[in-house]
DNA sequence: AATAAATTTAGCTAATAAGCTAAATAGATT
DNA sequence: AATCTATTTAGCTTATTAGCTAAATTTATT
């Protein structure tokens, strides 16, 4: 269950268009990293990629797009293993469940709410 | 339709700890304005609220609280109507709905994706 | 016409965040 | 053991953000 603050701590992650983009593609994309196309592993998903394959296809520099990445760890909006040398990095789909359900409670309520209102007020 | 930067703007907007909590208000709470009290409006619903009445529950100045505001407007995530001399602040549903919609596709595309993965692998 | 209420704008300071390069660490390969 | 690969840490600079107070603007009330 996430609180208040693990639920700014993930907006606050989504916030800046670097993250974005690195969130997007590792949810949607999902880049090979080029030693597991050497050697594929079955207990990997195809998504699991690493940090050099992830800063490839961005402009910054290697150490900011590792900070990024730790930040997105952080709001647990990605996984990050190690194995062996390198990190394997996974979309983190329950925190999505849970974001998801939380705006669609929202709605749900908020719709509630508002027939009540108009119940209400006539 | 919601744009990669509106999203942005928005997860910006909902990532600061002031601005969530009167986000949360807004949607949940609904302080109800001194003056609506006395003359209230059957055209406005009772989230409808006003600036001065948001501020009072936070410990931050009204210039601050205004400005919070105005980026929660920005991002499409409530709604400003000014009337006579006094805003009407009100939750904008639809891009709730947008932004519960994001993640719940977010969610089937990666569980559909992990099961054609799953056939490919084995 | 003067005052009061609601809100925003302007301009400032301090804290946070995002980028960089260089260096450090950890594990793999030669 | 030396080198290479993957990644992080440290330390720096610049940009952005969040807060403040004071002043301006707009509308309502007396």
């Amino acid at each position: 269950m996430l609180n208040m603050d693990d639920k700014i701590k993930i907006f606050k992650a989504l916030g800046n268009e670097t993250r974005f983009k690195i969130f997007k593609n590792i949810f949607t994309g999902g880049y090979a990293c080029s030693i597991d196309e050497k050697q594929p592993k079955d207990d990997m998903i195809a998504q699991a990629t690493c940090v050099t394959s992830i800063a490839e296809h961005f402009d910054f520099a290697l150490p900011t797009i590792s900070r990024h990445l730790k930040e997105l760890k952080d709001a647990k909006i990605i996984t990050m293993t190690k194995s062996k040398n390198k990190i394997y990095i996974e979309p983190n789909i329950e925190t999505m469940k849970e974001i998801a359900g939380c705006f669609n409670v929202l709605v749900e309520e908020y719709e509630k709410g508002v027939l009540f209102q108009f119940d209400n007020t006539k």
